[in-house]
DNA sequence: ATGTCAAATGGTATTTGA
């Protein structure tokens, strides 16, 4: 199985993008962040005809998470089944694995309610990872979360900032300790892998980037696994997501 | 002057969020 998490920042404006990706990474399943977009006007059609079946979790002009599928895509879940009034979180079986798709909060600064929001968001996560059932199973989203130092391009300009807080890596270090590998990193220690570059200033020509999206996959799934990388070709060229695909590859999947 | 994108509103620019 070649499964990705990617956050597309608007799937209207990205569905050329979109489609022309997929049909040049061909990969099973794609987990999609920030489409921006109701379930109504989400491109179920343009989709279907790159090969993909979809399923949709979205509220309009924020948010909203998709999971795209090429294995089937069966017993959907939308949001934690709780009053969170943000679209945030899709779940699916894909091909045999069970699938999770999220857009973790932005947290804007350390002051701010949001990043309350956040750190609770993050520990409903948890939770949802902690009761799993057992099985082949793949959280991957845009975390907001840069994990260590390595995953961020200068530490030094982010003390007190969002994303690299101590809380917040705690937050996602709880995640992994339900039995959960960060399958880049495991596969790349040393390399910072860089997932997120700001439109703002020549950021992604300096490698001025940030690892935030992840893939966290099950241990017995992490020992199967035969490639990770992230697709830094998608990040260039016209009118592109801020974010690249973060891409992995599992054998007998 | 972080100085760019995307969506929505309101009105052909501004606001909000990232």
């Amino acid at each position: 199985m070649k499964i990705a998490t990617w956050n597309v920042n608007s799937v209207a404006a990205r569905l050329p993008r979109l489609t022309s990706w997929l049909a040049d990474a061909q990969p099973d399943v794609v987990l999609i962040q920030e489409t921006k977009s109701t379930d109504d006007r989400f491109p179920v059609g343009a989709i279907a005809d790159a090969g993909y079946a979809a399923a949709h979790y979205g509220q309009g002009q924020w948010n909203g998470v998709a999971i795209l599928s090429r294995v089937g895509v069966t017993d959907v879940q939308r949001g934690f089944g709780d009053d969170d009034p943000e679209a945030r979180i899709i779940g699916a079986t894909c091909g045999g694995v069970r699938v999770y798709s999220c857009y973790v909060p932005n947290g804007r600064s350390l002051d701010d309610p949001h990043y309350r929001y956040k750190l609770d968001w993050l520990g409903r996560l948890g939770e949802l990872a902690a009761a799993r059932s057992a099985g082949p199973f793949i959280l991957g989203g845009d975390f907001n979360v840069a994990p260590t130092d390595l995953d961020c391009w200068d530490p030094a300009s982010f003390v007190g900032a969002t994303h690299v807080s101590e809380p917040e890596r705690a937050a996602v270090r709880a995640i992994e300790s339900t039995g959960l590998v960060d399958v880049i990193r495991e596969l790349h220690p040393g390399e910072p892998a860089f997932s997120w570059w700001d439109y703002r200033g020549g950021a992604f020509h300096q490698n001025h980037g940030l690892r935030i999206d992840l893939l966290l996959v099950d241990e017995a799934l992490g020992r199967r696994a035969t490639a990770g990388y992230v697709d830094r070709d998608a990040r260039k060229g016209d009118k592109p997501s801020d974010h690249a695909p973060v891409v992995a590859e599992f054998d007998a999947v």
